[in-house]
DNA sequence: GTCTATACTTCGATAGAC
DNA sequence: GTCTATCGAAGTATAGAC
């Protein structure tokens, strides 16, 4: 992780990502925002012109760059029973090393959308359709159920970012007893998450089944 | 539903649903939850305290009733396959009689528990602890696949949770011509969970195998 | 591009009459 | 228990100097 961005808007930009993924776009605070990246609150409005408009940049930041991630996969040559492995890792791997992705997007479904624009709803709706397009690939070839592909998306994509992203309330949890706090290894969670899309989603093959 | 609630308390916490889950704590309105229940902020704060303090009072209330509607299936006599495939349905059928129920899980989530006292959090806790003792229950007696409590929960709650709570913003996009809106019935839906936890879940019976 | 100071608004909460 | 009126804090945004 690069830590010492010289340029204000970037440094706006993480700190953002930070403030609005931990408290939302109601709770966040631009002073808080300017603060955290040694900025202020003139220069945010200089370069973003309002607290909104940081607010979709940072969206259509995070989302262009996941759908980026997630593209290749679908696009290789590679069978589509793999591709959706790959697609799990790589759903995991990226809110690795994008930690508050699963706040923010799980924040925006809650909200409705509600303050977004059309380019920013443009660059979420990637995501299903990237993941979409592979079951149906695999559908059409026969090697992949044929289920509705918004409902494979999210029946992929949500125990992850969920399980993910619920780390820290279930920290909460431990801290006051209520959970026993076994946290498992990201490459364990992953594993699992492969083995149920496999077995859910990847018809057997007729010769060569492996379980 | 019961439209004409005719205590204030009633009232005002039915309204609070409404605003809490459509905006978040942050971006919930006293003023807006006290039209709406008809009474006046005086009459809020006098039954409730304070802002906070209605907001727990709301989470407690349905996390709650989640949890007791869950509980009967993983205490009966039924298998633990069956107790799956109807915890599924009782997820799903807990979400149609509560809408907002997924914005206000989400967003309690994304929020990493963060304004959440201990009974609260205890009342959340309760749903992982009930459907992992179903899996737990069903691995010993070898029925069910031998996985982490907590991510098995995570497997079949979350796409529940996510894909009937991204309702709303499957719509607006929708309206910008993004997707496809071919929303399913809730019942598709239902048996699409309980054909993914019984192929990712159940061990394959070594007799009378349907599929 | 950067900063300080401040205008303007909204919101949570309460006082006090009935 | 219910209401009106209002206080004080906090927040977004901007003006204007450098």
């Amino acid at each position: 992780m690069p830590r010492p961005l010289k340029v204000s808007p970037e440094r706006i930009l993480a700190a953002a990502v930070i403030e609005f993924s931990a408290r939302g776009f109601a709770g966040a605070r631009v002073d808080r925002i300017a603060r955290r990246a040694r900025a202020n609150k003139a220069m945010l409005y200089y370069h973003f012109g309002s607290k909104q408009a940081l607010y979709r940049a940072l969206l259509l930041n995070i989302f262009t760059a996941a759908a980026a991630r997630l593209r290749p996969i679908a696009e290789s040559s590679s069978p589509p029973e793999q591709k959706i492995e790959d697609l799990v890792a790589a759903i995991a791997g990226f809110i690795d090393e994008h930690e508050h992705f699963p706040a923010i997007m799980l924040r925006e479904i809650a909200e409705g959308g509600a303050h977004l624009d059309r380019g920013t709803l443009a660059a979420m709706a990637a995501l299903p359709a990237i993941v979409g397009r592979v079951v149906v690939e695999g559908a059409d070839k026969g090697t992949i159920r044929r289920v509705h592909p918004v409902m494979a998306y999210f029946t992929i994509m949500a125990p992850i970012v969920l399980y993910l992203g619920g780390a820290p309330i279930r920290k909460a949890m431990a801290a006051h007893k209520l959970v026993n706090l076994s946290e498992v290894t990201s490459d364990v969670f992953v594993r699992h998450m492969q083995a149920t899309a496999r077995l859910s989603l990847v018809n057997a093959a007729p010769s060569k089944a492996r379980s």
